[in-house]
DNA sequence: TTATTTTTTTAGACTTGCCTAAAATTATAA
DNA sequence: TTATAATTTTAGGCAAGTCTAAAAAAATAA
C-alpha cells in the first residue's frame, strides 16, 4: 500500500500535528533528519495519494484517510513496544529503535492477534495511548509536573521526552509510570521542583519536570 | 548492514545452494520473481561485499561470511514463523508471507530474546531446522514418502513444498508434523501411495508423497 | 565441427528517495 | 514601506534496484 518512507512521513506529520494545525516543511525535515527539499517532494506524493492537504508555502495537514493510516502506524509501533517490554523484558529505553522497524510489518491480522495476545493494552511502555483497530485513541489529559501547583499529588502517566538518556535517568530515580508523586515546592530561583515519592523527598530540574506527565 | 534486497538475494542463494554447488543467474531470478539482468547486477554488488563468489557466466556460491549472513536471515524467518504459530495461533500455511517481512528486523538481541521466550525451539512450523545464534543448523536426514519401501513406518517431520495450497491440503488430511504413518503399498501404475495413519488407510498421489518428508 | 538454441551479460532507461545549490516566496525589521 | 532574513520550492543530479532489448558466451544439435 504505502512505502516505508511514506509511512515514516505520515507518522512524523501526525506527531507534529498534535501541537500545530499546519505542519511546516522544515519541521518535518527536522523530525525525520532529512532536508526540506526532500520533504517538498514527498509531501507532493502524499498529496497526490490524498493522504495530506498541501498547497505550496502553506504547510501540510493530514486528510481523514492520512490520519487513519498514521494512527495505524502509531498503533503498530506502540503495540510492538509493549510486546518488547512485557514479553521480552526489554527496558523502556531500549525499545523505540526496534519498534521503528517493526511498525512497518504490514499484516493487520498480525497486529490484531498481537493485541489480543497481550490482553488489549491501552498504553505503551512510555504511557502513550494505543489506538484501537479502528483508529480510536484516548487523548490523555496529562500535565507536566512543572505546571502544577504545590501540594498537588498525581500519578506519573507519561513522558514528554523519549530519548534513551532521559528514560534511563528516570528509571534510575525510580520515576516510572504508575508511581504516585506529590509536588511539594517549586523553587522560584531556577524552577527546581521538590517532590515526595515513597515517603522520600527528591529534587528534579525544571527541564525534567517539564517532561514528566502526571494524571491528577 | 545489508539492504532488504541484498538479504533476500542471500537467502535465495542459500536455499538454491542446498541442491546445487553453483547457483545460476536464472535460478535466482526464478526464485525471486525478478529478471536475470537484475540478478547479474546484484550478484556483482554482493561479490564486491565479499558475500558471494562470482565469475561471469560461472554462477554464484556463498562465501563463509555470506553463508553466515544467510543463516541468520533463515534463523529470523523460522523463529518468527514459530512465534506466529505457537503464540499467535496462526495456521502453518498462513505465516510465511508475514515472516518474509519480519525476517528483516535487524536486532540480534531481539531475536535472541524471542528465541528464549519460546524455549529455544529447534524446528519451525514446517519442520525446518532453526539455526542457533552462531549459525549452526542440524541437517535433518529426512526422506520423501515416495522413496521409502512398503511396510516402513515413520514420523512426518517436514514438507518439501511450502505453498499455501499444499499445506492446507495436508492439514485437511491431518497429515501434519509429528504424525506417525506407515507406507503400506506403492501402486506401480501411477505411484499412488497407500498409507496407514491413526489406524485408518488413506491414499496420496506420487506428487504429494514426494513432498511429505518423514524420519524413520 | 559448424550451426542453432539457450543462458548470461551489457547497454540504456526508469522510479523512488535523497541531496546541493539557486530561485522564489513569505516573514521580519528598519 | 522598503530592505533584509528566513523559509520553501525548483532545478539538476546521484545511488539503489528494477526493467527491456541487444550483444556475447556457452551449451546443444546437426
Ligand atoms: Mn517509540
Ligand atoms: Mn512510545
Ligand atoms: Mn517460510
Ligand atoms: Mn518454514
Amino acid at each position: 500500500m504505502n512505502t516505508l518512507a511514506e509511512e515514516n512521513y505520515l507518522k512524523a506529520i501526525y506527531k507534529l500535528s498534535l501541537t500545530a494545525r499546519n505542519v511546516s516543511t522544515n519541521q518535518i525535515a527536522a523530525e525525520l533528519a532529512t532536508k526540506a527539499s526532500s520533504v517538498t517532494d514527498m509531501v507532493r506524493k502524499l498529496a497526490d495519494k490524498a493522504l495530506v492537504n498541501y498547497a505550496r508555502y502553506q504547510g501540510v495537514s493530514l486528510t481523514k484517510t492520512g490520519e487513519k493510516v498514521a494512527l495505524n502506524i502509531v498503533r503498530r509501533h506502540r503495540l510492538w513496544e509493549h510486546f518488547l517490554v512485557e514479553k521480552l523484558h526489554f527496558k523502556w529505553h531500549e525499545v523505540h529503535e526496534m519498534a521503528e522497524e517493526m511498525e512497518h510489518i504490514s499484516s493487520t491480522e498480525l497486529i490484531n492477534r498481537l493485541d489480543a495476545f497481550m490482553g488489549y493494552p491501552t498504553r505503551d511502555p512510555h504511557g502513550d495511548p494505543i489506538p484501537d483497530c479502528d483508529g480510536n485513541i484516548k487523548a490523555s489529559a496529562l500535565k507536566p509536573i512543572s505546571i502544577v501547583k504545590a501540594n498537588t499529588s498525581g500519578v506519573i502517566s507519561g513522558v514528554g521526552d523519549h530519548t534513551t538518556s532521559f528514560l534511563q535517568y528516570l528509571e534510575q530515580q525510580k520515576l516510572t509510570i504508575g508511581k504516585r508523586v506529590t509536588i511539594k515546592e517549586i523553587i522560584g530561583y531556577d524552577n527546581t521542583v521538590i517532590l515526595e515519592m515513597d515517603n522520600k523527598q527528591l529534587q528534579i530540574s525544571r527541564e525534567v519536570a517539564n517532561n514528566i506527565l502526571i494524571a491528577i
